[in-house]
DNA sequence: TTTGATGTATAAGTAAGTTATGTATTATTT
DNA sequence: AAATAATACATAACTTACTTATACATCAAA
């Protein structure tokens, strides 16, 4: 007798987490005080098991944008000789990450109305 | 004494809509046998209060892309001397009409998990 | 008569990703 | 001991899916 196991790892068509990289990232710095990028690609990855995975060519491009708007602050820090470099959300990146999760939300609401989407019953 | 009232066109920013289209146009057409393109905008429009609006310049190349991937058909008609083409899905595009419809279902449910958003309360 | 709505189409430019590559340290496996 | 994987950052070249602008044409309304 065999028994098979066939994961399907069902990561989603990248078009779909386009937009959301931003609020994703500011989301995680408003519930977490402080984070570096290879930890929210560790955090997302394990929150969503394995359903979205931030490439590193996504991920650092947007965490420059972020400091170079003022939503985030940084700080530099050595594990024994590895540079390791935290974000922490500015005043202004508090208050954009509430919007941004606020859009985001909106939008899915509009997006289940028009394609018709029903609550999940579980 | 002046009544001012303020209309905010809440717009989503465009990157949020950006993956979704291709998944819009299939349902649409799933529920609705046949379709115009400039229908679609309108009944989108229109469904979405305003906050979905798609443009000429993102929709025609979409659908083009739909039929040269054979999932819709289509259909030339004359309103006087006015030419209308009318989308019908294929049997592969009914397929994949579910299949986009469901993802995007599955991906929303991620995020809203990922995000912390509590369901609307209404 | 000219503006707005209806209707389709394409070209140029942009934003936000992917893919690939590079560098370096540390832990784990063979 | 050596090779591989994980940790950690970064950037360059390319692609995709749009936006913005333009074009053309018919028909209704101001």
């Amino acid at each position: 007798m065999y028994i098979c196991l066939i994961y399907t790892f069902m990561l989603y068509s990248s078009e779909l987490i386009k937009g959301t990289l931003k609020t994703i990232i500011l989301k995680l710095l408003a519930d977490n005080n402080r984070m570096y990028g290879y930890e929210m690609t560790q955090r997302v990855k394990t929150a969503t098991a394995n359903k979205i995975e931030i490439t590193e060519g996504a991920l650092y491009p947007t965490l420059h944008a972020l400091e170079s708007e003022g939503l985030v602050t940084t700080e530099i820090e050595y594990i024994g000789k590895r540079v390791r470099k935290y974000y922490k959300l500015s005043p202004d990146g508090a208050k954009r990450s509430q919007e941004k999760v606020n859009e985001l939300a909106d939008f899915m609401n509009t997006m289940k109305f028009l394609l018709d989407i029903k609550p999940k019953t579980t």
